[in-house]
DNA sequence: CTTGTGTGGTTGCATCATAAAACCAAATGG
DNA sequence: CCATTTGGTTTTATGATGCAACCACACAAG
């Protein structure tokens, strides 16, 4: 198999996640989704891809349960592309990567835009990573643990 | 420009982030070296990559400012590849995937591993989006600015 | 109903990146 | 000093990407 290698079934879950959206077209895709563009043309002008590689990635990202194909909305017989919650959970990964650029980039300058919130227009505070009693962990404070198998009606 | 699309000059921090690292390999490597894996044919056997693709992102990861070639660390004369500030800022963009596949993966029951914070062994909260004022946010409470011309000695 | 136009794709190449395996040189190890 | 490990590069085959051309369908005008 000279295939580009999949991860689908590796068992790390950061291999899995880069199985569904680790190519260079994924996570735009599901930027403008976010956004709320729908439609293949839309994507195709904001993008500036090839209409087959944009094709095939909403083929693959629908094949995946991110994105799903609605029949319309404005009532043409066209279909549209809406993201699923699957989908929509894709958010964090995108504004760690937003983040991560704005911290680190060599030319911030050339960034257009910053993530603020839309009531106060300040920016987002960085993501932090915190323990489940809501301890502030860095990345040596963490550890990783084998899964524990699931009980069937375990404690709970 | 046949080329693979290079994201580099543009204005979205999301694409400059997947310019340096949305390729198939680079986080996996990234990941390994944020377990402290630093030598080639480490990297090479725990991910069971191609030796001639490993060393392509190895160098790409250096030239990004992600990776350094430090001279050594047990007195081999051979070289190994730590991460900079910039690499292990890359944490938080990891961490998301993982919590993504954790939540959204349609067989969790083969993710091997899960993180947890090393003093308490629970595992850590997920990633949450926070305004400035620890306000907690859906993607529909943020939007994007234009990034504000920085001012030379601007106010504070 | 025929022609035109925009949307939403698919199909053909040319080129690039990736993968596996062979090869190779320097550093160690005995 | 000879064998093996380490850390790669080269070679070659194949898959993925990108561009352009083509095409099918919906819809509208004449």
């Amino acid at each position: 198999m000279v295939k580009r290698t999949s991860f689908a079934g590796d068992a790390c879950p950061i291999a899995r996640s880069l199985d569904a959206l680790g190519d260079w077209w994924s996570l735009l895709i599901i930027r403008e989704a976010l956004f709320g563009v729908r439609r293949f043309g839309e994507f195709q002008n904001k993008l500036g891809m090839a209409k087959n590689i944009l094709a095939a990635r909403l083929r693959s990202l629908v094949d995946h349960g991110i994105l799903e194909t609605a029949p319309a909305s404005d009532g043409s017989a066209y279909q549209e592309y809406v993201l699923t919650p699957k989908g929509r959970g894709t958010f964090p990964i995108l504004v760690a990567l937003r983040q991560w650029s704005e911290e680190f980039d060599d030319r911030p300058e050339e960034i257009a835009t910053i993530l603020v919130d839309r009531e106060k227009g300040r920016p987002v505070k960085k993501l932090e990573m915190r323990a489940a009693d809501g301890r502030l962990l860095s990345p040596a404070d963490t550890t990783l643990k084998p899964r524990p198998t699931p009980r069937r009606r375990s404690a709970r």
